[in-house]
Parts: structure tokens; sequence; C-alpha cells
RNA sequence: GCCUGGGUGGCGGAAUAGGUAGACGCAAGGGACUUAAAAUCCCUCGGUCCUCGCGGCUGUGCGGGUUCAAGUCCCGCCCUAGGCACCA
């Protein structure tokens, strides 16, 4: 007997793979295609447990549709660009490239050595000029279409890393990335325009049926799409202020309205009215306070009055204009209606500043006393005080209300998003230069398609924390002017990192095409990714940006899709004593030394076994014994068990006779079959792999009967086989050796799987639980479908069920036919 | 506060269309083999009660309900993870 050592022929195996380039494709219209796509490291030096079981999940998924005869890209890349090789160049001296490409060469070989089947020929580093030049050009072309600009606004700034945030990368007030506190500064930046697709990235969402729904939600809610009214009030000194609401049902109950201190009208409206001191000072107070701190809802509510007054258009009344911390700029149109009596902010401001409260919304049939109001009312109920519309269901009056405003000409229907446009300029060096040159006399002017790629130089030193070097390197930035050829400053800024992870899918399908960004042609065979799995921590970020950048790419005519993704998988993290995996909990687990005890199959194993992909998995290091006993399990059973014997049988799959232990046998191997095909296209990967250890638990149990007809053992043969093919997908290289062992030679189990009959899948007796007023009392094995009468006189001959129905009259019997029997008595 | 998930043995987890709760694995306990150990194999393993059985009761976060039958469906709670949040 071969001891199982997986070293060597996980090294064997690997090496007969790529020899053979087992997982090139080629795009092939006669077949069906199947893009598997797995999220791209960033390569940090290691590749840590989360990542093998990202992979480990998508090599299953890749190998088993190659198994079913699709056409299957599986492509792996490197999100290349980013800070930590800035870091380590100014820590340890490496040049940020040279730390890069090194980590990416280890990286490399790990990934070789867990098996995974990629098409190395399409590997994609974003750092490489063959990949970002056409990003510089992509920029330009958006450029082009107002779908990039740039702009003077406050952003956020992480004090640590030195460089601008998106919205999307602040979370609650901290970087993503160190965790620094954020803080706002006011900054020249580029912005993409993913605000002009917030509508469709939103609506969308609904046509996603293949992505998590905690995913498209948090998407959504990111989005924050509102419904709503712009209203237009009156001033009395003649100009109007518009507000925006989602609420008009409460119209009639504004007893006030609030302009955000930085609202264009502020100053102006105080003008002239004593209180216009005042007026200045609270918003020169506010401009200074930090914008976090005033972000936070516990944030006292404070507000100064302008000394005029709006008319409310549906009823006249007239209301005083207020200034208030608690209104946004950002948001509508930085002017709010205040209802006191429904809206807990305006309640807040109300008992404040002593302002009145006018109920307009009463759940039906009762009153509400507004002076002893403790809260505002926000529940649902039905107008009173509003004119015609009293009585009205409130939701429907919204409606209502909305179309008796702009049939009056009083306002129009508005949609609001939470959503801002992606700030994409960041003060980093190792990054995609931004194409854009700065002349004194023209202005702004795009770097010449002619003069695509700008070259981020690597022949400058990287030593002061927190400036990019490109800034005060002469060679970069000091250029003639395109337009007209004086002196001009290059942008020294470089794209955000999220840019290159926005397209790379697309490059993957045609890496080497050179003559534009994308080779459409390949791009519409392989596009939409069919399957696409990563972390949930990129809901908003990565998945959100490549939605967005996709549509770019689809207006450009660079891609024939709109949607990059049709089928998301976010797989859960890898969890160690209670908590993430961290260098900072000290609870890694580190694949290399996994790979050096178990082998990968082990490895690989586990982290699929141990729990369902899309929930959190636990470490247990007892569990990886586990895995790697299974798997000597099964390598006895074709190495050691009856090797001899079964050597030259012809397997058999089917069994039409009469020994029950044959029949069972058989009826396990298509069982399984039919299970394990179900569970990997739902991704139910625990469970296949669980039936598979039954099938090998049938096989084990088997054998003590120790039959040698040639039927019991071509069944056996049979049965040994479907366990290797079925575990190829999980286990590569250990099912590829024993499949050889068996005497298959180079007739590999890659290109067949396993079909199921289900004849077979169908047991020819079965068990059927009996139950008495629902509560199980007895089982008994019947042949299958037996008729009702036969049935009924086999159950009412079970002592168990005689003794409990003694006595009692039998109101009725409920059969479901080769499952169960429940007799219902008085 | 709002929006999503999720609560099942000592543990990870199963139960695809309402039909025998706990598959598979880990841990634990007992046994076989061995001079011994490892490895391997076999048995037990939700709780509880007794008359120790082919037994009874109970049990899927809690309280109700629908149904012949509920982990699964409905109503009301609790806990927990994540997202959003002075967004009008």
């Amino acid at each position: 007997m071969k001891s199982y050592e997986p070293h060597v022929i996980e090294e064997k195996w690997q090496k007969i793979w790529e020899d053979n380039g087992a997982f090139q494709v080629e795009e092939d219209t006669d077949k069906e295609k199947y893009y598997l796509l797995e999220m791209f490291p960033y390569p940090s030096g290691k590749i840590h447990m989360g990542h093998v079981r990202n992979y480990s999940i998508g090599d299953v998924v890749a190998r088993y549709k190659r198994m079913r005869g699709l056409n299957v890209l599986h492509p792996m890349g490197w999100d290349a660009f980013g800070m930590p090789a800035e870091n380590a160049a100014i820590e340890r001296g490496i040049p940020p490239a040279q730390w890069t490409y090194d980590n990416i060469a280890y990286m490399r070989t790990q990934l070789k050595r867990l098996g995974f089947g990629y098409d190395w020929r399409r590997e994609v580093a974003t750092c490489d000029v063959n990949y970002y030049r056409w990003e510089q050009l992509i920029f330009l072309k958006m450029y082009e279409k107002n779908l990039v600009y740039r702009k003077s606004s406050p952003v956020n700034y992480c004090i640590k890393c030195q460089t601008v945030l998106a919205n999307e990368q602040v979370e609650s007030g901290a970087c993503w990335r160190c965790g620094e506190a954020v803080i706002q500064k006011e900054l020249t930046q580029w912005f993409f325009a993913i605000t002009k697709f917030a509508d469709e990235l939103y609506e969308y969402c609904d046509k996603l049926p293949g992505w998590p729904e905690k995913v498209l939600s948090m998407q959504k809610n990111w989005i924050g799409k509102s419904y709503g009214v712009e209203v237009n009030f009156s001033i009395e000194d003649g100009t109007s202020l518009t507000i925006f609401t989602t609420r008009p049902d409460t119209l009639w109950g504004v007893t006030f309205m609030v302009l955000a201190p930085e609202h264009p009208q502020s100053l102006e409206l105080a003008k002239g009215t004593p209180q216009e001191g005042e007026v200045k000072a609270f918003v020169e107070k506010v401009a200074k306070q930090d914008r976090t701190f005033r972000g936070e809802m516990n944030t006292a509510k404070e507000g100064v009055f302008t000394g005029r007054y709006a008319i409310n258009p549906v009823n006249g009344v007239k209301v005083p204009v207020y200034l208030g911390n608690f209104v946004l700029m950002e948001y509508g149109t930085g002017a709010i209606m205040a209802v006191p009596a429904h809206d807990q902010r305006d309640f807040e401001f109300a008992k404040e500043y002593g302002l009145p409260i006018i109920v307009t919304i009463v759940p039906e049939g009762q009153r509400i006393d507004p002076a002893a109001m403790k809260e505002a009312y926000v529940d649902e109920g039905v107008l009173v005080d509003s004119a015609h519309f009293d009585g009205m269901k409130n939701r429907e009056a919204i409606l209502k209300i909305i179309d008796y405003l702009e049939e009056k000409g009083l306002g129009k229907r508005t949609t609001n998003f939470r959503l801002k446009d992606w700030g994409i300029s960041r003060q980093r060096y190792w990054g995609n230069p931004i194409p854009i040159i700065y002349c004194a006399d023209c202005g702004t002017v795009p770097v010449p398609y002619e003069d695509l790629p700008v070259v981020l130089p690597t022949n400058l030193e990287i030593k002061v924390v927190g400036k990019s070097p490109l800034a005060e390197f002469r060679e970069f930035y000091e250029v003639n002017c395109p337009q007209c050829g004086k002196i001009a400053r290059r942008e020294t800024d470089t794209m955000d990192t999220f840019v290159e992870s926005s397209w790379y899918f697309l490059k993957y399908t045609c890496p080497d095409y050179d003559d534009a960004p994308l080779d459409r042609k390949r791009v519409d065979y392989w596009m939409p990714v069919d399957q696409y799995i990563g972390g949930i921590e990129h809901a908003v970020l990565h998945l959100l940006y490549s939605r967005f950048f996709n549509r770019v790419l689809n207006e450009l005519g660079f891609v024939g899709v709109r949607e990059p993704f049709q089928n998301l998988l976010t797989q859960g993290m890898v969890i160690k004593d209670g908590a993430k995996m961290s260098k900072s909990k000290g609870n890694v687990v580190d694949p290399d030394y996994l790979i050096e005890k178990y082998g990968a199959d082990t490895a690989r194993l586990f982290c699929l076994f141990a729990s369902p992909p899309e929930k959190d998995l636990d470490w247990n290091d007892k569990g990886v014994e586990g895995s790697f006993r299974f798997l000597q399990r099964v390598w006895r059973l074709v190495t050691a068990e009856r090797a001899e014997v079964l050597e030259g049988v012809e397997p058999l799959f089917i069994y039409d006779g009469s020994d029950d232990d044959l029949k069972q046998l058989a009826h396990m191997i298509h069982k399984t079959i039919k299970k394990v095909t179900d569970d990997i296209d739902r991704f139910h990967l625990n469970t296949a792999i669980a039936s598979i250890m039954e099938l090998v638990n049938t096989i084990y149990k088997y054998l003590e009967k120790d039959k040698i007809d040639v039927h019991s053992l071509g069944l056996l043969k049979g049965a040994i086989e479907t366990v290797i093919i079925l575990l190829f997908p999980f286990v590569p290289h250990i099912a590829a050796e024993l499949w050889t062992l068996s005497g298959k030679g180079d007739n590999r189990p890659e290109g067949l799987w396993p079909q199921y009959d289900e004849a077979y899948v169908k047991e020819e007796r079965v068990m059927i639980a009996v139950q008495i007023n629902g509560k199980l009392r007895d089982t008994c094995e019947v042949e299958r479908d037996t008729e009702e009468t036969q049935l009924k006189e086999i159950i009412f001959n079970l002592e168990k069920i005689t003794k409990h129905i003694e006595g009692k009259a039998i109101k009725k019997m409920i059969i479901i036919p080769n499952k169960l029997v429940n007799i219902v008595c008085a």
C-alpha cells in the first residue's frame, strides 16, 4: 500500500496541470461560456485564510462547471496600487514597484501550491503601465463627456494616511484603512459623476436577483433615494425660498422654516433686519465647527431667527424663517419647512425656541393636544385642519397633495439622493497618475491621447511621510502645455485605487489587447461575470463603484452589458477564538503552515466543509485534523481495501438483482451524485462534502459484508470511482492521483461529471413514519408506493399503534405517500 | 430610530415544497486490536423521569395563533451581527 503523501502528489499534479495548460481558455462561440471571478487580492506579502477560503469556493465552482462541459474563464490578478507599498518604501527603503512585484511573485506561488486552476496567461497587475494606461484613456473620455470634473469642496481627510477619502471609505467617522479619525478639509479634487447614475444604480437593485438581499439593501441604503416634492415659499421681501420635503401631507402643520447656515440666502435674508448681526455671528460660528461633530445626532439643535417671514403657499400663513445647525446644505435644497408636530428634529427645535406646534395628523378617531406632546407624532394617521384633505389617510394624501401642488404651480415632484459624487484624487505616489496638465494661460488641459501614458516615474526617492514625492519631482511635474507650449504643471495627484478594481474583470477577457482599453468582441463573449465571489466588506465600495464604472464603459462603447456581475456570493469572514483573524489579535493561521503540515487538499477541504460559504467560518484546528483523516480514509479505500481484488474489475453503477446490500449501494451512488450536483449548484458546499462522506461510510460498511461475486465487486468499484469523481472539484490533487491509481491512467476525471439515474435515486423500500395525533409512535418499512389499504393493514398491526389507539375512535387519517401516516383520534 | 441578516445539542453545522429535528464532522465517554502507544475499527452521545423499555414526557430565543402536523407559515416580543442615520 502506498501511503498518502500530500506534498508529493500535489506537486506532481500541479506540474501536470501547468504543463498541459489545463486551465487555459479561449473564446469559443460553439461552447457555452461561464465567467467565474473571485475578488483579486492586494499583494500585501502573503495570502491569508480569507483568501484561501474565497479562492477554494471559487475553484470548486470553476472545476465543477468545467467538468460539466462549460467554457470556463477563471482568471486571477493583483490589485497592485496602494499605500502599503509606499509605507514599505519609507520604512525599509524598498522601491514600491519592487516590493509589489516581489509580493506578487510569492503570493502567486502560494496560490499555485493550493492548486487553484487559473488561466495565468490572463494575469493582470493594476500597477502595470499596460493596465493603467488604458484607465488614463478612459479618464480622458469621461472628461470629454463631463463624467469627471474638478471642484473645490470639503472632503474627508485622513491625517495618518495623509490623503483624501471618498465618502464610502469613511466608516463611522474613521478611515476604512487605518481607523484614524477623519477630518474635513477644503480641497480641489477630481470627481466621478456617479450621481448621474444614482437613480439607475438604485432601481437596478431590484433587477439583480442573483445578488444577496443584504448587499442590495446596503447599496440602496447608501444611495438613499427619497421621493418628495420641492415647494416654493415666498418671502415677504419679495424673494422666494425652495424647500424639499418627503412629507407634503404635513404642509398645513408648518410653523417655521429652517435654512442651513451655508445656504446662499442666509445672510441675504437677514440684511436690514435687527437680527442681521446675530445671524452673521451664527453663520461664522457654525462654519468653524467640526463637521463630524455637527453631524452627530446628539449635538444640540441651535439656530437663529433671520428676522424674515415666509408665506405658506397652501394656506397663506406667515411663518418665521430661521437658520439651524441641523439642516444640511448638501442635501435637498439646503432648506426645510419645519413641522414640529410630526418631525422629531423640528419638535426639538420648536421646544428650544418656543415655536408653536400645530397637529395635522392624528390616529383615526383620536385627538392630540399639542401642548401635551412629549415628542413628535410620526406614525400614520388621518389628516385634520388640512383644508379639503381632511379625513384622508396621510399615505394617500402625500400623492394627492403633490398632484395638487403641481396643478397649482406651487411645487414639483423631485427625487433626492444621499449618494455624492466619487472623489478620486489621492495625494499619494503609488497610484495611477491623473492625465491632466495645468497651464497658467490655458487652464486645465487634458493630456493629448498621443502623449499617453503618463508613466509613473520609478526613479525617485520616497522618504517623507505624508507627502507625494511626485509633487516635488520636477522631472515629472514640469511639462510643456500641450496647447501653448509654455511651461506648465502636471497634476501630481493619483487616482483612488478603487478605480483600477472597477474594471479589472473586463481586462481579464483580453489582457493582451493593445489597440484600445478593451477588445469589444472578447468582452462581449465573456461578459457579464456569471458568478462573482468575494467578501461582504465591499458591499458599497468596490461593488458600487464597479456597477457605476461598467455603465460608463458601456456608454463609451467599450462594453456591451450594463451590469457587470450577474450573480454574487459574499463569503463570510474567517474567525478564530471569537474574532476575525488578525495580526494584532495574534490568532492568525498561516496558510503556508497548513500546506506544510497537511497539504493543500486538507486546507481546502476544511475551509469548504466547516460552514456554508456565506456564513462566518469558525477556525478549529481539530476540525482540520478531521478533514485530513477523511482524506486518508478515502486514500485507503482505493489503495488498501480490496485494491488487488478490484484491479481489472469493470465498474458497475446500476444493479437490478435482488440482493438488498447491492440495491442499497446502487441507490447511494445515485443519491449522492444527485445531492452533490444540486448542492454545488446552490453553493451548499459543506453539505455536498457531508454527503460524499456518507457514501464513503456506506462503502466501508459494505466492505464488511465481504462479497466477492462479479456484481458486488463491480458495484464496489463503481461506488469508489463515484467518490473520486465527486471529490475532484473540492480536493483535486488526491482525486486525480486516486483516479490514476485505480487504473484510469491518463483518462482524468476533469471532463466528466457523473449523471444520476432518477430510478436509482428512489429507494425500493421506504421508511414510513407513523404518527398518532401528530406524535411519532412508530416507523415501518414498506415497498415504495404501497397501496393505501395494504398500508393501513400493516400499520394497524403494529403493536405500538394498536396499543395507543385502543378504545379510541379514529377521526381521520392523513397519508403522505412514501413518507408518513398520521392517525387522528378523538 | 429605520433597513437587512441570524438565534437549532458541549461545539461547527444539517433539515431544497409544512411531514420522523439534530445528517456530516469535531469534542467527550466506553470498548476492540497492541507488551505499550499512535493509527485504525466498533458502540454511546439534546434534556428529563421511571417500572431501564421496541418506554413516557419534553425540546429548534420567548409568548400567542393557523394546521391532522410548525425549526419551517401568521401576529406580538426579546437577544444578536451588519448597514444607514439631524438626509427633511
